[in-house]
DNA sequence: TGAGTGACTGGAT
DNA sequence: CATCCAGCCACTC
């Protein structure tokens, strides 16, 4: 179990119409403070493979550009309006209205990973 | 093997 | 709001 393993899991969680950042994705990893990770892993993946990378927006609700995606940026935005997320003017999505919801049981099982003995914080995606 | 780099983030300004 | 900055760490020469 390597650490882009764990962070292409959760992506892999992120149900159609909604999306995640990439710092919550990190964290449900065990990786937060690491987002940058999360970011470089999505890189790697393929297009072929059955990652719904296209769902992993950053922290503002806009999609990252980089020449280095080749154009796969502009791919992720046709995506996901496939799927019903509408973008307003600067290009950004509504995070209150699109933003992934992680089940409990999810929750429970970053904590766990994390070592952590569960402070009970729910509230913080909700 | 060590320095450079990046699909990022949160807090300060 | 928009910017700037330091922290983070796997990967690549």
């Amino acid at each position: 179990m390597t650490t882009y393993d764990r962070i292409y899991a959760i992506v892999r969680q992120i149900p159609p119409g909604q999306v995640a950042t990439y710092g919550q994705v990190a964290e449900l990893a065990g990786l937060i403070g690491k987002p940058r990770l999360v970011g470089y892993a999505l890189y790697r993946v393929d297009m072929a493979d059955d990652i719904p990378w296209q769902r992993v927006i950053n922290a503002k609700g806009e999609v990252s550009h980089s020449v280095l995606r080749n154009g796969t940026d502009y791919l992720q935005r046709a995506i996901l309006e496939e799927e019903g997320i509408e973008f307003n003017a600067k290009g950004r999505v509504d995070l209150k209205r699109y933003r992934w919801r992680p089940s409990e049981a999810l929750i429970e099982q970053a904590m766990g990973v994390m070592g952590d003995g569960g402070d009970g914080e729910m509230g913080r995606w909700v």
